[in-house]
DNA sequence: CTGAAAGCGCTTACAG
DNA sequence: CTGAAAGCGCTTACAG
């Protein structure tokens, strides 16, 4: 279907190994016309070189393993995205497996093995705590993760979660509110206890105690954020802000203020996480903190790509991240009173 | 690093063609002793079979191609999603090559072809119109796409665009409304042009006419979607209605309405397309065509690999759409006078 | 049931 | 500068 080297050299008269040297541009090694007839040949021909066969006598794929949890998450795929096209710069296509749900990651490990990749780049949060996984990276492969492994000895590259939560909580206190909520992500993910860490440790340095009924945990859907925010909102009817963990959640978060029939920022400011293309569209437009995800995924495949090298590198990259407000936190004002919760009906149908 | 065949031969005490014909599971044509100790053996020594190995002898690398322009948009991740997803419930991995902005689409073909892909699965409209990939698409190998390829002879997996345009203009007309205007996506994709044609002829057949001053072309972001609303508003601000092509962009006009200080649904109803995991807690919940891009991309993936198994299938499969309706449509009230442009400043700031 | 041969398509020393 | 040998790790007929 390809043709082979061999096709190519009878077509050009040399043997199939002198065609290998020409095709591959090794410089000085096949004289100039020689190389000119074997090229054409092999244009002519459409020969397509079988890197199956390269990979097998050079002990190299040319590909690196991908894997991730869920690559519809909008954060994830960017972080995908961007650490595809990395690798693709630099000659290494990308063998994506995704760990199925409920099935042994380490599965998902070894069918990257079987294909020989080069080294692993872990994109999967749902899995830091999983034992089989951290198990199997550590094996053979180089690799790299974008979170937590369970076990450690696999070099990150992130952000600064626990910043993250102090940037978003120096706002709010700046601006004046004491009664400040949060909606947070499952609470077993690591990203979630170092964001959290870092605003109410944020918080204490003003005094301020964050008790527990002012924390509702969410998974990370806008679903997940809508129910939290009216969980937390019946606990502390109160609240003047809300710190929520992603600009997903939060969008929730808005529409379940509004359903209660407060208004944001006047009678309660968001915070969110992320800073997605749609953040400065929402209503109204979301203050966040913004992270860098382009550039982690980017930086974590040249990172796995020096390691497979076999170059020493950090064992640890953390990305900063910067607050963006827009509009949606405002000073605080005291607002004693809670308004009734007012029914989506009553509310949309004129 | 793996260990081959031989060395699991080896600690076996037998061949390694024996040792290869147990592991593979054929079925009585080793002793049953006999794969006992060869399956010990592979286990003990952690052995991994080599697919590039196989792959050569066999022909085929077990893997299947995925061509994808951008996986960072919602809908497309969906796509990569479930079709990754439905591979390798078929024992087959993804290799993703996204077709870099500005480079030739064959390159990435190409690329997938060294890797010796059994096929490819095309997920990349904005490559629609690029003659480069249609060319290189047909030279070789089985594929399948999801939207559609210069030149056509791909089949093609998607859903009913024309279908779904007209859906929205039927609840739109059947609530009264006479002004209803759109915002597209890029006027060169076939879906937009498709869903497009689906709504204008089903306006027409309630005896509207859609004058070119209420359609407005956007790029498919929020961003975009927001500045063709304020520009369809400007043209012509006695709309009763709009239907957005995304669920992203619907995002955006609903915001651009609310800066005009228009009340979806009340002064104006919104229909979107897609829905997404937000859409239901936009505010107000937008109305929206359902789109099922899992389903299609689960379908795409299946479609390759019968193809690849040399199986005669269908040329084209389009999945139905529905109507799925919420908050942001409501029966028309003319509404001669226009409200006066609000700037954000005013709205948001107490 | 087990083994030895041939060959998949390449690259990399090694001769000439 | 060019060619012939060896070998990467397998599978698939073919003998025994």
């Amino acid at each position: 279907m390809y043709g082979s080297l061999k096709d190519v050299a009878a077509r050009a008269g040399v043997s199939f190994q002198t065609a290998s040297k020409a095709l591959n541009g090794h410089p000085r090694v096949v004289s100039d016309r020689t190389r000119a007839r074997i090229l054409r040949a092999a244009d002519e021909l459409g020969y397509v070189p079988n890197a199956l066969a390269r990979g097998l006598v050079s002990q190299a794929s040319g590909t690196i393993g991908i894997l991730v949890d869920d690559f519809a998450d909008p954060a994830l795929s960017q972080f995908v995205k961007a650490a595809e096209r990395a690798a693709g710069a630099q000659g290494h296509a990308a063998l994506i497996v995704t760990a199925q749900r409920g099935s042994d990651p380490a599965l998902a490990v070894r069918k990257m093995e079987e294909q020989r990749v080069g080294g692993i780049l872990v994109i999967a949060p749902s899995l830091e705590e999983d034992e089989r996984l951290g198990v199997a990276l550590r094996r053979r492969l180089p690799a790299v993760s974008v979170n937590h492994v369970h076990g450690g000895g696999i070099p990150l590259v992130g952000s600064d979660h626990a910043a993250t939560g102090a940037l978003a909580a120096e706002h709010l206190t700046g601006l004046g509110h004491r009664r400040i909520g949060t909606v947070t992500g499952l609470r077993g993910r690591r990203v979630v206890r170092s964001r959290h860490r870092g605003f109410r440790d944020s918080l204490r340095q003003t005094g301020q105690h964050l008790p527990r009924r002012l924390v509702a945990e969410a998974d990370w859907t806008s679903a997940g954020g809508h129910a939290a925010t009216h969980r937390l909102l019946e606990a502390e009817p109160r609240v003047t802000a809300v710190f929520v963990q992603s600009d997903g959640m939060a969008l929730g978060a808005l529409h379940a203020l509004r359903e209660r029939g407060r208004h944001v920022p006047d009678d309660c400011s968001v915070v969110g996480c992320d800073d997605l293309e749609v953040t400065p569209y929402l209503w109204p437009p979301l203050t966040t903190v913004h992270v860098p995800f382009e550039q982690t995924g980017e930086q974590a495949a040249d990172l796995l790509l020096r390691r497979m090298r076999g170059e020493t590198t950090a064992r640890q990259i953390l990305l900063p991240t910067h607050l963006v407000v827009r509009h949606s936190t405002a000073p605080a004002r005291e607002r004693p009173v809670p308004s009734p919760i007012r029914r989506d009906k009553e509310l949309l149908q004129p």
